[in-house]
Parts: C-alpha cells; sequence; structure tokens
DNA sequence: CCTGTAGGAGACACCGGTGTCAAAGGCAAG
DNA sequence: CTTGCCTTTGACACCGGTGTCTCCTACAGG
C-alpha cells in the first residue's frame, strides 16, 4: 500500500470535509477514499480556532429532576450520534445574580455552535437574548410555545392536564384537589391552566382550600397531602403537579388510612421511575422528553445531522400522553 | 481609562496565565491588573490547537440510574466550578462490540485532559488501558478499589451492606432473603459478599431459594418478590441490591397483604429518591456518589483545581452509610 | 486554431494561542 | 565603570485547519 505524495493541496481536502460545491465528483471520491483508507480524522480543535465555533452544543439546564435532564440529554445524543458534534453539559444556578454573566462567559469560551435551553431556564428570555447577540443558535424547551418555532420545542401539557382531569370528573368526582407547582414556573402554570379548564368545562368549581401550593419536591406533596386531606371535607381525588407531590401526598394518605384509590384517586405529572415504584402505581403524564431532545437537535442543527428537508415539517409540539395506572378509580362516597 | 501600546509580548501573557515561573512579580502583576482591566478570557480553541489537548473532564458512563450519574456528574462539576475546564458527557454502550472504537475515537477527536468512567464500564480494563495509551488521565468510580490510587475512586460498599445485614441479625430475624444484582457487575459482586459476610458472622446460612437473581430494575425486584414470598417458609427481611428492585419487593408484599415493616423487613441500596418516595419510607445504603465525584476530580486534574497539597492526602475510599428509615422493623414470628 | 470564460484547485495568510531559542536586561564581582 | 553570568522577555515558527484571492485548465464559441 504505497502512499502517493500528495496529489491535492490541504485546502482541497477541506473542501471535501466541508462539503464545498466547488469540487468535481472525481477529485471528491478520490479524496474520501484517500480519507478512508489513512482513517484521517480533522483536528477538531483547529477547525474550531478556524470556525471561530466549536463543534459542540451547550445543554444549559437548572432542571430540579434528574431524571428529566438525563433523558432529555439521551435525546439530543442519539440525535447526534452519528455527526461530528459533541455534547457539553452546564447546570446554571436560576437564583444567582451572576447568571446571565455566567452564561456569557461560559457562551464566549466554549463558543459552542449552539444551546438548548432546559426548563424552567429555557423561560428566561435574557438568556434567550444573550445566545441570540452572541450568535449562538439556541432553542429553547417549555411546556408550551416559547418563541417562535425556530426556537421552541414544547409539549401540550394543558390539554392532556385537562384530559387527565376530565378523566376524574367522568369518573364521578366533584371534589377534586390540586397540588400546585413552584411560583413563576412555566410548567406550574400551563398544568395549573389545563386543571382548570377541565373544571369550568364540567361546571365544578374549586372549593376554598383544595389548592395547595408546592414546589416539585416530595416534602411539598407531604405538606400538601396534610393540608387537604385534613380538610372537614376533602377531596376524593387529587391532581399533583408533578409525580414526586403525588408520592408524598400518597404516603400521607397511608398515614391517614385513607385508600388509594379506594377513598382518594391521585395523578401525578412526569412520568418518572417513581411513578412506577410507588404503590399503587400512579396515573400521570408522560412528557416525551427524550424524544423532545431528538426534536431540540434537529431544530437546533440540521445541517449536522443528514436529516432530509423533513425536519422543517415535523411538529415542534410534542404530544404527552395521559398514562393510566392504579392509582385512580371513582370515589367511594 | 487609556489603552496603553502593548508593554509586554503575547509571549509573556501567556506565561502569566499558564502560570510560568520564569517572570517577575512585577511583571505577572501588571499584566494581570491589564487582563481583569480588559476582561480578556484567552480562547479555548487556540490554547486547545497549541496544547494538543482540549481543556474538558470526559464522563463516560453506562449507568441504568439517572440519578447516579447525575449527582456524580453534578460532585464533577462543583469541583470543577472555578476552574477553566468544562464537562463532556458521554454515554456508552457497554453491549456494543465496537466499545472502544468508539471511544478511542471520541478521545482522540475531543482530547480532554481526562477521562471518568462510571461503573459498570469502570470495570472494563480494556477502556483503562485505551486511555493510558492515548495519554488521556483517567479515574475509575467503584464500589471497591479496581486500580491503584492515582486512578480509582470507591466507596466502601461490601461493609456497609454487612453493617445492614447486621443490623437486621440483631433485630432477630434469621430468614433473610436477598436480590442479587446483575451478573457481571463488580457493584452486585461487593454487595452480595457484604450479604454473606453478615450471614456467616452471625452464623446463619442461606437457605434455598433465598436467593433471587435481579438487575437492578423495577421488574426484577417484582420477579424477586414473588419468588421468595410465595416459598412455604418465606423471609422476614430480604435485602435488595438496590432501591429500584426493593420498590418492586414491596410491592409484591402489599399485594400479598404482607406488611411492611410489620411481616417483611426491606433494606435496600442507592438512598436513590424512590427510597423516600415509597411508603414506609426505605431503609437504605446511602452511596456518596457526589462526593465522590468531587474526589474524582481532585485526583484526576489536581493541577487545575488550586487545591493544596492535601489533594494526595485526601482517602480515595469514600465512606457509604447506612440509613435507617421504616422499612424495617423486629419480625413478628 | 485562437481566444474568452467559467469553474475547480492551490498559495498564502490567518485563527489565537504555545514551544523554542536567541536577545536583552539586571545585578554582582573585579 | 566594565565585564560576565543568570534571569526575564521577545521573536518567530508552529499547532491543523479555513477564508480569500489568484491561477490554471477545460471547454465553447468565433
Amino acid at each position: 500500500m504505497s502512499r502517493p505524495s500528495p496529489a491535492v493541496s490541504k485546502k482541497t481536502v477541506s473542501r471535501v470535509i466541508n462539503r464545498s460545491e466547488f469540487i468535481t465528483d472525481k477529485t471528491r471520491q478520490a479524496v474520501e477514499q484517500a480519507i478512508k483508507m489513512l482513517g484521517f480524522v480533522p483536528n477538531p480543535q483547529a477547525r474550531a480556532l478556524a470556525f471561530r465555533r466549536n463543534f459542540l452544543i451547550a445543554l444549559l439546564h437548572d432542571n430540579p429532576n434528574a431524571q428529566t435532564v438525563l433523558n432529555f440529554q439521551q435525546g439530543v445524543l442519539d440525535a447526534i450520534k452519528d455527526s461530528d458534534l459533541a455534547l457539553l453539559v452546564r447546570p446554571v444556578d436560576r437564583g444567582s445574580d451572576r447568571l446571565l454573566d455566567d452564561v456569557r462567559v461560559f457562551l464566549e469560551k466554549q463558543r459552542p455552535i449552539g444551546a438548548m435551553l432546559l426548563p424552567p431556564i429555557s423561560e428566561n428570555d435574557d438568556l434567550a437574548a444573550l445566545c441570540e447577540n452572541l450568535g449562538v443558535r439556541y432553542v429553547r424547551v417549555g411546556s408550551a410555545p416559547l418563541d417562535d418555532a425556530r426556537h421552541c420545542v414544547s409539549s401540550n401539557d394543558r390539554e392532556v392536564v385537562a384530559e387527565a382531569v376530565g378523566k376524574l370528573v367522568e369518573l364521578g368526582h366533584r371534589r377534586i384537589g390540586f397540588v400546585r407547582g413552584p411560583v413563576g414556573f412555566r410548567s406550574a402554570a400551563e398544568r395549573e391552566r389545563g386543571f382548570h379548564e377541565a373544571l369550568s368545562k364540567a361546571g365544578l368549581t374549586l372549593p376554598a382550600g383544595y389548592s395547595a401550593p408546592g414546589n416539585y419536591r416530595y416534602a411539598a406533596g407531604i405538606e400538601a397531602g396534610e393540608a387537604l386531606l385534613s380538610l372537614a371535607e376533602p377531596p376524593t381525588a387529587i391532581f399533583c403537579s408533578n409525580d414526586e407531590m403525588a408520592a408524598g401526598v400518597m404516603s400521607v394518605a397511608y398515614g391517614k388510612g385513607i385508600a388509594v384509590p379506594a377513598d382518594l384517586s391521585i395523578i401525578g405529572f412526569d412520568d418518572s421511575p417513581t411513578a412506577t415504584h410507588i404503590w399503587p402505581a400512579l396515573s400521570t403524564v408522560r412528557w416525551p422528553i427524550r424524544e423532545m431532545g431528538v426534536r431540540a437537535a434537529r431544530i437546533l442543527v440540521p445541517d449536522f445531522l443528514d436529516i432530509g428537508a423533513k425536519s422543517s415539517d415535523e411538529a415542534n409540539v410534542m404530544a404527552s400522553t395521559f398514562v393510566e395506572r392504579q392509582s385512580v378509580a371513582p370515589p367511594s362516597r
């Protein structure tokens, strides 16, 4: 296997690698064969320097739910598997007053092709504007459209929550409690809207004290459960804004000797592992987070992914679904 | 604020940034001040090109437990927060026969400073050798020492499992079942050894059929629960190799009307969110995974972390702890 | 057969740092 | 004050690609 002297300049190789159109098929094929034969791998650092852009996707997140982050991450990785891209993970501190500066320094240093913003920080418009200014592509992931379609992947949480609560109504529940998500979270607001829509549609009102505050954590579920189940006339069903809080409510029910689902129906949101690990298994809303990761990547870097013209046709509102398990039954009284 | 003409060459700036010793304090301070004043941030891509090394740490994982991966990741990020390093996440497919090639290409392309190997792939000696050959520093995370101290962070799982099972014995349990982890996992083997040590120490033997296979998944817990709790003389306590399987066993107990902990004590391993979300809350072994992430970073890149000579003094076997909750009680008969 | 033209390929500078080695500067000794 | 040595600083090439501009070549048309 003789190694021929360089018949083409490195610039020509560069053209082949970057799919330049000013090159004949003959040359292209010759170079491609040589690349394959020699196992040549372009140095990404050199490319990054010349392009002033690193072939990376940054995942910026501040989501308390590990499963959500990792599932999304997995979706992104699925999508970029056969590309030249890699994934940089960057948790940020939503509460920090240096948030914007931190992210700015990070983006300026790493110069990723694009950034993905997971909720709840995806709801921060300043971050999106920062990406825009720095010339970093971005995609925001949310529970409802946050931006124009070029920058947003979302799911139809509101509708599905309404559907789930509608099922409770169909089963005969009239006293339905609600455990809210954290204040200021779009996802929480969407879930709450869906809940109220279902109630309105059924002509029901929310009795005083039937809506408890929460923050997506188990402990908040405990508190909410204590509050709701100590009422003189407690709800016969409770919709919790996420699974962790639903687990908290369920454990309070156990403590009080209230049987689930016989005496109390519970619905959660997320379809986290917890939903199937508790007993009875929790009816919940599955959020297609992994698929959203794939979709987000396709929106962010279609030019790196060898996908056809299809990409822009795909919906960027993904379908959440209500998953019925054993925590829901008709009211006992 | 006048911008003085360059009084020093860029090489001198480079020396300051890279903490070269061949530079006077006076020059160093002047340059440092200028850097701060101008907000100069060295371009990592250029440095990467010149150093032939990217200032990144790669996290290679194939762990089914999202919480574990994310906790570890968080620990690493805690440790490198104030450094110039960033974290690249790379899931790998343990089963793939191209595993080594995939990782090789990844490491050759990204050229990270170092790689962290999470279990179970940390148990793959070929991967460690590959890192060695490519000149990529590495740290292996395991349930027991896998390599010399320069390359390993582990925890004392075996001892703590023995301790936990010892507690069961102290409470009076004599018929103790075991749900195993996946075959070939070091972590599973360590937990099993700890279990058997405790039994031996107490002079107990494992009755036939008291050890059920498992794979760390909930469904395996269900199967194991069905098997163990259907025995003519079922165990009064079961140690499960992880929390998910413990949750499965617990749900089978519920289905059979067996009260936990009154009629059956259950212990898990991981202290995952599931452990506190199920009812009764699960006694389990907490694995200090986040702290291990910090420690792994200190072992991997002490020179980037502004830590004193202390680093090498720290133990690289971290302490797991037995967390007692409500799933354990004396046997009822 | 010669010339004009379009499009493919190459030369060279450049991206923003670091390695190497030579030069400059400071200080002590003569 | 001069010399010599050691330390600090600077000049320049280089890392491995890409952008720009120029040159060359093949082909069509006169």
